[in-house]
DNA sequence: TTGTAGGCGTTATCAG
DNA sequence: CTGATAACGCCTACAA
């Protein structure tokens, strides 16, 4: 970094000492004649002078910069997620450092030490789960904490603002079912992670309330980062075959597709799918994907606003929890078949197909 | 930002001065015996120290901050882009600093300015074309700069590595007009982006050479944020209606086939397209997408990479361009038609139907 | 091998 | 209304 022009170099120019130059920087915080304001104004025209924001962190220990911490912005839920936590902080004049984690709590771990280190004021995550150790440590250097989506259980003084998974998985089976499917698999993120858990707790249920025989075998539990080609074929070597698919792993539910069309798996013709999150290429295939659609922008909204809540009192808040709604939104990858035993019926249910409304609660 | 433990917390707590302390935080900047480095360890330990980045920066002059400057994360490709950069970033100890601009020039500029008085230590930018100037103080404060996939012609001490995007649609258009198309559409980026001139062009030429009439309604180009809707609209009004369609709008090139396969048009029956990019959604459309496949990752390696070499040294390097070739994908969504005047033939062409082999070059 | 002193760019306090 | 002066947390000669 070369040298740069500095507050002394705007005061010299401008015939005043730099305390002036502060107070017109930051107006408000002093008295200063209008003339002088106007020659100070002049002056950092002229040398195209820009503040120093890290010292004035600094002297003044604030900061305006958030942290942000996913795992993968390539994958879209997530990318959603940053661009709207970025736009809105943009809006407060914040800048967002973004750290990836690959779902790695190893790499998690050093992304909220650099943030630490970094002295952000805040901090809006989607934990991995592990941590909590680094997750509590942040939180006591005063660094306010929100965790999004996610959150980890035993990390107390963190607001977390996250999507009813319990309720979208259960209404998702329970659409599946309402349908005429009774073999039904699941397949979600792993069970350290809260999302992983909820959604698999809400499949559970809802087959329970069907009073079907619970086969653990039809509840594949994936790592973020296991292969889709080696859950598929477990998937597809279920005998008897499932007819109903949840497909609440995010990170996998595309690739996961991909490898069904490619094995000439006819959707939903052979087997009925229900996919966690309203990505857009959800309405792209034919017919199009039936989703648990998660408010993400509300998810990124309530995030940002809980934590600007923190950073403008100084007094602690308690610890705050918003559970949003999903919305299961039917187009035409669930068929409706007989009762009977998992045997294909003849014709798709036409209320399950092509419609992009929404319907909430039970189907 | 409540008081947090500081650099002469450890030095009291360990019984030495505050600058032992920072030759043991900093390996190989002096002497510091074996028995006071650990105890100086242990204090550190104890204390949970973490040393303040932010005043480090400060009295070194060099941060450990990139800034990244990108339209819109929930465009997968740049998304993928950011996932390699942060990804890559992280390896070298670098945080990164997104700033999102929605393709606003007002907004790209206070991105700019933000990142300036971070004092961050370089920038990777895809630009909107604007804002020379403030590219330009950008690198006279010492910032080194590098543009990716677009760049701006007047900013000259920028490294830029993109896609030859001009070959790019000359090599698309030319396999359209090569399964017969001769009206073929273009949907590109407005003007003021290099990629929508290098893509315009690259059609141009195609259809000169095919020595058609260049009918100027069939070049459409569309503002990043312009309706899909009335895009389509436009595009299905055209009389005669083209055969071919060049879709080179990365950002709306979804929404486009999402509003044409709402619209009924058949795909490639009706109407042959060819996608800039290769987002995952192009394979699960039936049938699959043909694609212009661009290189992401090495995109976000060599622009880190320049990036890197700029900062490691401090002799100013003189301005390099890296173009990087992209590949036609060819997968179902072209059909061959019969020569004469854009009847359609019977038969889709087989070979360009269901490949996922790439070709380089003219089809 | 260790400690002291000065300063990075900025803001805050307090005399003029 | 303005200007010295002293921090903020850290690094680095240079002196001990």
């Amino acid at each position: 970094m070369r040298q740069v022009v500095t507050i002394k170099d705007v005061a010299r120019r401008a015939g005043v000492s730099p305390a002036v130059v502060s107070r017109v920087l930051n107006a408000g915080t002093g008295p200063v004649a209008a003339g002088t304001r106007q020659r100070v104004l002049d002056a950092i025209k002229e040398l195209r002078y820009r503040p120093n924001i890290g010292a004035r962190e600094l002297k003044t220990r604030t900061a305006n910069t958030v942290g942000l911490v996913l795992a993968d912005v390539s994958n879209h839920f997530f990318a959603q997620l940053a661009d709207c936590v970025v736009a809105r902080a943009r809006e407060l004049g914040w800048g967002v450092l973004l750290m990836t984690t690959q779902e790695d709590a190893g790499l998690e771990r050093r992304s909220v030490e650099l943030l630490m280190e970094k002295r952000v004021r805040g901090v809006i995550a989607a934990p991995t789960g592990g941590n909590a150790a680094s997750w509590r440590q942040l939180r006591d250097m005063g660094i306010d904490l929100v965790f999004v989506d996610r959150s980890v259980p035993r990390v107390a003084a963190a607001d977390v603002v996250h999507v009813d998974d319990e309720d979208g998985a259960h209404t998702a089976t329970r659409h599946l079912i309402g349908q005429g499917h009774q073999r039904i698999a699941l397949l979600a993120g792993p069970p350290d992670t809260s999302t992983g858990r909820a959604r698999t707790q809400g499949y559970r249920r809802a087959v329970a309330e069907l009073g079907a025989r619970d086969d653990p075998e039809l509840v594949l539990q994936a790592d973020f980062r296991d292969d889709a080609t080696a859950i598929c074929r477990r998937l597809l070597s279920l005998r008897p075959a499932p007819t109903g698919l949840v497909l609440a792993n995010t990170a996998m539910s595309e690739s996961v597709m991909s490898r069904l069309r490619e094995a000439g798996v006819d959707v939903p013709g052979q087997l009925s799918v229900v996919v966690f999150h309203d990505a857009p290429w959800t309405r792209l295939m034919t017919p199009g994907v039936s989703v648990v659609r998660h408010p993400v922008p509300e998810l990124a909204q309530h995030a940002v606003d809980l934590l600007v809540q923190r950073l403008a009192t100084t007094r602690p808040l308690r610890r705050r929890e918003v559970a949003l709604p999903s919305e299961l939104v039917l187009r035409g990858s669930v068929r409706h078949i007989s009762a009977e035993g998992g045997r294909h019926g003849p014709a798709a249910d036409p209320s399950a197909i092509g419609r992009d409304g929404a319907c909430r609660g039970l189907s």
